[in-house]
DNA sequence: TGTACATCAGTGAACGCGCGTTCACTGATGTAC
DNA sequence: TGTACATCAGTGAACGCGCGTTCACTGATGTAC
């Protein structure tokens, strides 16, 4: 049992005590502030009040650093999706509940974002076309597996045909874009605009409602709606 | 008018002739393997088989070679926007052309599409807040524009009550969501799947249906459809 | 058509910088007796 | 409770590297006469 510092700069003490669970804080501010092409070793041991090699110590390698950011990234993630799903409310409010939490992660925890989305764990669980024999990296779940085993989970009865994959993919690709475009600046603001909430909850509805009823609808206009496994 | 030379290695000559047009190439190249951040002057200058120092005559440093990049890139996807939106059929139709023709130009164009968003260029053309009398960076409109200009031509009659401007913003996050995620290697893949451009069109689908017909639905859901300019 | 010369687009060497990483070291901590 | 010592988490100096950028220069081009 170590007793707490003063601060990040306190140096009356050589041992630091919390280095690692320090570095890992530097990190995601920095990377927060000037995303992860823009983080620096050295800025995060400077700000911790360290010396550079102390790093070395902790982790392997910046490479290191930024597996364990989006390792922990992914596990609050899905703790927080995985809150949303149990939450009260009919299904559809539920997984729109989701959504809502993934946009307000992306904007809360913009380092464990960017770290999950830039740093190469596998990116999708199934399928992938590994050289045999050639263990790259540990394999990390998507956050699209969430969102499909919720809507499984939720919508049991099914979507009039449409695989819930399909719909779980859509949903994800909504949200992901207006993550990613609001944290860059790109979403207009203002009286009149609405903001990304409100654009992913009518989303939402808009996709959910398009995959229950929109076969006859779909089919009269010509559409391609994916009817699930099968298909090509 | 100046002879071409057999090659970017060609070195019988002192003077390149084309050494501009080459290192925008290069730079695409570049930044379509490795990312903007990857992409480095010195590389550049070695593709075209010249050195650094060289680069200087044409662009007055890296960040202004991006800029041009990310110039280009967009006009070029606002030229294939256009093209898109005068092409034949239902305005419906033509809408979701467009969509595809941005899915296509972000995978096509990998390049242009990380300059054109990573680049800072005004994101926005409306109600931005800039210091004044502080002239940054020449104003750039959003592909966002286009697609509100685009609804509001081939949608005239306007989506029961849903402000274009609403659609443009779902649709635009949608298909950003999937030409960032596909571009990262993020989507799934393989039989069962739906690819990128499926999922658009049933989108877009959805999302148009969604606001003609959903404030009915939507309120019968707790949903917050936005009316369009008016709300904060 | 030939020569003199201004202009221009390259060269090549060098710079300062900040990065990730290594290494031998040393001071603090915790445990055995 | 006090001392000896192993372990551990830091230091500080140094490294090689590649980057963007500068500078004085030089060879090629194109124009005036």
């Amino acid at each position: 049992m170590r007793p707490w510092r003063d601060g990040p700069n306190d140096r009356r003490n050589y041992h630091h005590g919390n280095l690692k669970e320090a570095l890992i804080e530097a990190a995601r501010r920095f990377i927060a502030e000037r995303g992860i092409g823009g983080f620096t070793l050295v800025d995060a041991a400077r700000l911790v009040g360290v010396t550079p090699a102390a790093l070395y110590r902790h982790f392997r390698g910046r490479e290191a650093l930024l597996e364990e950011l989006a390792g922990r990234g992914f596990a609050e993630l899905a703790a927080r999706l995985a809150r949303a799903l149990t939450s009260r409310g009919t299904p559809l409010e539920r997984f729109t509940r989701m959504g809502e939490t993934y946009l307000a992660f992306a904007e809360e925890e913009p380092a464990y974002y960017a770290a999950i989305f830039e740093t190469r764990g596998l990116p999708v669980s199934a399928e992938h076309d590994e050289a045999p024999g050639v263990q790259t990296v540990a394999a990390r779940p998507s956050p699209f597996d969430l969102l499909v085993e919720a809507l499984q989970a939720t919508f049991a009865d099914g979507f009039g045909g449409v695989a819930p994959r399909f719909i779980a993919l859509e949903v994800w690709a909504l949200a992901h874009g207006l993550a990613t475009l609001s944290a860059a600046g790109h979403l207009p603001r203002g009286p009149g605009f609405p903001d990304k909430y409100e654009l992913l909850r009518a989303g939402v509805l808009a996709l959910v409602h398009g995959a229950a009823h929109g076969a006859a609808h779909g089919a009269a206009h010509g559409a391609t709606y994916g009817t699930g496994p099968g298909r090509s």
